[in-house]
RNA sequence: GGAGAGGUCGCAUAGUGGCCUAGUGCGAAGGUCUUGAAAACCUUUGUCCCGCAAGGGACCGCGAGUUCGAAUCUCGCCCUCUCCGCCA
């Protein structure tokens, strides 16, 4: 959310960023209503300061029939401004965040690679895909798993499955060890949580809803986490504060039904560790802590021996809230390609104002800026851990960093 | 799931239609005193909106309603607690 002064003095750079990032507003209807809204509100308020003067002098002639007259104003002028104010905040809540200046304008081709680490695996041998490597090591169940689940499901076994609980075990614990607290998170989540963190109204396809209640299923810990703090005021000496948290993800993959069917990539259930920031309305120390959480999940590539990519997503390719995102990518063998494991954006205050979480800073309170990347995401991590790390005798290797707490350092066909 | 109790300015409490411009205690901040501190005493102490300002308005869980007037009465919702039942 944008604060409607903002809008009122950066109208340009508004219409702009939303040309940019391709979402259709009507600004002009936004502030025309905005200037309507002011009008009434002055109105009322004269209204209520002479309802109030009038209360305490009761006994005054006239007063009762007075009363009834504000009373009546009073109603209809908050009728029609709760029109007004449903119309606004609901039009207002589109708009989308100006990315910074740094963003290139465009679309996918117009991300800018920051760098990349690693080799590229030149194999001498016919490499398996993740698919392939799982069935000759029973890894996935990707069969049984569409029975007994449904589309897109699968079951992890036998060392898959103690793989991905060390990997997920292993991210906390490296996290936590570099002062993030570690927290988990529910993922069943209201909707306040979802539209306060920006996930709606633009993703409402996106998310399980359960039932008819006010229940969902949230698609990362981002939303829980952030939406934590709704309501609060921080103090500043206690900011920025930074989480490293875990929880189920739930995604519908609505429109991509045709998109990554095999295999581990795309799911409708996994598992994630994201890191959270919520800090300092601070612009320069929101990018250094973005720095920060890209460091630490590079650190975690490099520590899993996993080739990677860094880009710079250009303005169409971010999300709603998002002034700056990297994207991660692994290298994965079977899709000769890299391929997206972690996101990395600054939202600025977007999320703050929709979820109303400030801190006080000397007189004055301020809404905090949020940030947030993935730390780790399983299975989609596992295609690259197996298929980098496949031998040329059809096993595979644990890196490692994780062969200790795995209990094993390959899996083998034996 | 059943039965009951309750949600008041950071915390704890008072408040049962106009004296509430929400009192009191604790906590916090500033000051006096002190070599320094403690104690004592004094002062201050929420959030949001409109406005250049002066000032004004809203908020007692949330939302409707009754009334000239609502923290207080009515209805709906949300949440918390206690007991029973069920359950990892």
């Amino acid at each position: 959310m944008l604060s409607i002064d903002f809008i009122r003095e950066n109208k340009e750079l508004v219409a702009e960023a939303a040309k940019n990032k391709r979402r259709k507003i009507d600004l002009d209807k936004i502030l025309d209503l905005d200037l309507k809204r002011r009008e009434l509100l002055k109105k009322s308020q004269s209204l209520s300061e002479e309802k109030n003067k009038l209360a305490k002098e009761s006994d005054h002639e006239g007063a009762r029939e007075r009363g009834k007259e504000i009373k009546e104003s009073l109603r209809k002028s908050n009728e029609e401004q709760t029109k007004l104010e449903m119309e606004l905040q609901t039009l207002l809540s589109q708009v989308p965040n100006v990315p910074l200046p740094e963003v290139p304008v465009g679309g996918e081709e117009a991300n800018q690679e920051i760098k990349t680490w690693g080799e590229v695996p030149k194999f001498d041998f016919t490499p398996l895909s993740h698919i392939e490597l799982s069935q000759k090591h029973d890894l996935v169940d990707l069969a049984v798993g569409a029975k007994v689940s449904g589309f897109r499901g699968y079951f992890l076994k036998n060392q898959a499955a103690i793989l991905q609980t060390v990997i997920l075990f292993w991210t906390m614990q490296k996290l936590t060890q570099k002062g993030y607290t570690p927290i988990i998170a529910p993922s069943i989540v209201r909707v306040f949580s979802l539209f306060g963190t920006g996930q709606f109204p633009w993703g409402e396809g996106e998310v399980y809803k359960l039932n008819d209640e006010d229940a969902y299923l949230a698609g990362t810990a981002e939303v829980p986490v952030t939406a934590y703090y709704s309501d609060s005021i921080l103090n500043e000496k206690d900011l920025p504060k930074k989480f490293v948290a875990f929880s189920p993800c739930f995604r519908r993959e609505a429109g991509s039904y045709g998109k990554d069917t095999k295999g581990l990539y795309r799911l409708h259930e996994f598992w994630k560790i994201e890191q959270v920031i919520i800090g300092k309305a601070d612009i320069e120390e929101a990018k250094k802590l973005h720095e920060e959480l890209q460091q630490n999940c590079e650190e975690i590539l490099q520590a899993l021996e996993l080739p990677y990519r860094v880009k710079l997503m250009a303005t169409a390719e971010m999300g709603e809230p998002q002034i700056l995102k990297y994207d991660t990518d692994t290298w994965m063998p079977s899709r000769e390609a890299y391929c997206e494991t972690m996101s990395n954006s600054i939202m600025g205050d977007f999320q703050a104002r929709r979820l109303n979480i400030k801190y006080r800073s000397g007189e004055s309170t301020k809404f905090c800026y949020t940030l947030n990347n993935t730390a780790i995401a399983s299975p989609r991590i596992l295609i690259a851990l197996l298929e980098n790390h496949q031998q040329k005798d059809g096993s595979i290797n644990i890196p490692k960093a994780l062969q200790e707490l795995c209990g094993f350092d390959t899996i083998s066909h034996e």
